[in-house]
DNA sequence: TTTATTTTTTAAGTAAGCCTAAAATATTTT
DNA sequence: AAAATATTTTAGGCTTACTTAAAAAATAAA
C-alpha cells in the first residue's frame, strides 16, 4: 500500500513516540512533534486507523498496528542510512544532518535504498549511535560501551560520538578517526587517564580521556 | 521565495520544453509532460505568472521568466548532481535513475548540495552527457566527441555513454573503463577500426570500434 | 463529589492541486 | 470564408491536509 509523505510522517511519530510501539501517544504529544493543531492529528488518526496501520480509540491516545510498525521501521532505516550518508561521505556535522534525512526518509525507491546500504558498508548504527533496522525490519541491538570503559587489548567499532560539535569533529578528522573505524586499545595509561590507540591498524596515537569520553563503541 | 514540490516540477518543464526558456510551450504539451491534465496546467500556470515565476497569456502558451529560470536551473542542477552520484557511486544504471533523481531534486538544503558537489568532484557533466549547471545558475557547455573520432595521441573524460544497457556497464566495468576517467588514445588500428586506450595512466587496452562507439569524451 | 481546567473531538471552512464537462478560442480543412 | 477540428480555458467539484472555534469528554482541584 502507498502512503503519502505525511501519512509516513505521522507513522514514524507515532512508533517512536510510542517508545517503539509498545504504549499509546496523546493526541497533543503528537501535533507538538509535528508542529500541527490537534485537531489536524485527530484527523489523520482516524485516516490512519481505517487503514489500519494504526490502533485508536476516541480520548485514548493512538498505537502503532503491526502494519503500521513495518512502515516505520522501513521510514527510520531509511533516515539513518540517509544520516551515515551525510555524516560519513559528505562530512556534514551531525547536528545538521537530522533534517536533511527528514526529507530523504520519504524518498521511494528500494533498489536505490539497498544499493545506499551496500555502498555506506552495510551500517549498523546511525551517527547518533542508534541501530539501524535491517532490510527486513529487524533491530539487532548491540550494546554500546564508551571508548575510556575499553579494556587494553579489546578491539570494536566507533559508532558514535557523544560531542557533535564541530571543533570535536575537525580533531577526529585531523587525526584520523572517524565514524566506523576499527579501534584497537593498545594501553592505558593510568597518569593521566590517556590512552594509546590504533585506528585501523594505522601506528598508534594518543588520546585524552576528553576525547576518549565521547567515542561510543560496539566491540 | 519558497517553491512547492508541484511548482518545481512545473518550472522544471516549462524551461526545458521551451528549449531552455527560448520559446513558449503549449498547454496540452505540458499536461503530457506532467501526466495531468490541461486544465490543471492552466490553474497552475496562472498561479505561476501572478508569482513572475513564467510569463503567460491566455492561449499563448507560456515562458519562463528569468526569476522561473534561476529557479529551474538549480533544480536541474540537483537532478544532474543525483544522477551523477547514483551512476557514479551507487552504481545504478542510467536508465533507472532519471526517476529517482526527479525525486531527489526536490530536497531543500544548500548546504548538502554544495557538499555532494564537492563530494562527486564537482562533475561537469550528467550520465547522460548533459551539462551540469553551476552554483551561480550557469551553463559551461563543452562539445563532446565520440572517442571513435579522436584523433592518436589526444587525451579527454568520458562524460557520457550513448548505450546504458547492462551488457554494455558490465564490459565497461570489467575493463576499468568509467564514467570521469581519463582517457588517452594511445594508437588507432585502421585494420579492425580498433584502438589502443590507457585509462588514468593504466597499461593500454584495446577496444572496438563497437565500443568507442559509444563513449563520449569532453577534451 | 462537584467544579475548574485541560485535553480531545467535532464542525465548518480554507488552500493546493487535481478532475470532468462545457464553453471559448485557435487552427486547419474544405 | 465558412465549417470542422483541435486546443485551451472556465466552471464546478473532489481530496488531502490543514486551520479556528465550539462542544464534549477526561482529568485535576477544591
Amino acid at each position: 500500500m502507498h502512503l503519502s509523505y505525511t501519512e509516513e510522517k505521522y507513522l514514524k511519530v507515532i512508533y517512536q513516540h510510542g517508545e517503539n510501539g509498545t504504549t499509546a501517544v496523546s493526541t497533543n504529544a503528537m501535533a507538538a512533534a509535528l508542529r500541527t493543531s490537534p485537531a489536524a492529528v485527530t484527523d489523520m488518526v482516524q485516516k490512519l486507523h481505517e487503514k489500519e496501520l494504526v490502533v485508536y480509540q476516541k480520548y485514548q491516545g493512538v498505537t502503532i498496528s503491526p502494519t503500521g510498525k513495518a512502515h516505520a521501521l522501513q521510514i527510520i532505516r531509511k533516515h539513518f542510512l540517509w544520516e551515515v550518508f551525510l555524516v560519513d561521505k559528505l562530512r556534514l556535522g551531525w547536528e545538521e544532518v537530522h533534517e536533511i534525512a527528514e526529507q530523504l526518509e520519504h524518498i521511494q525507491s528500494p533498489v536505490l535504498i539497498q544499493r545506499l546500504d551496500d555502498f555506506l558498508g552495510a551500517p549498523a548504527y546511525s551517527p547518533h549511535g542508534k541501530p539501524i533496522p535491517n532490510a527486513k525490519g529487524e533491530i539487532v541491538h548491540k550494546a554500546s560501551v564508551v571508548l575510556t570503559n575499553m579494556e587494553a587489548g579489546s578491539s570494536g567499532i566507533i559508532i558514535a560520538l557523544k560531542d557533535g560539535t564541530s571543533p570535536f569533529l575537525q580533531y577526529l578528522n585531523k587525526r584520523n578517526i572517524y565514524l566506523g573505524a576499527k579501534i584497537q586499545v593498545i594501553e592505558k595509561l593510568s597518569f593521566d587517564q590517556s590512552m594509546d590507540i590504533s585506528v585501523d591498524q594505522s601506528p598508534r596515537i594518543n588520546i585524552s580521556q576528553r576525547v576518549s569520553d565521547n567515542i561510543l563503541i560496539v566491540p
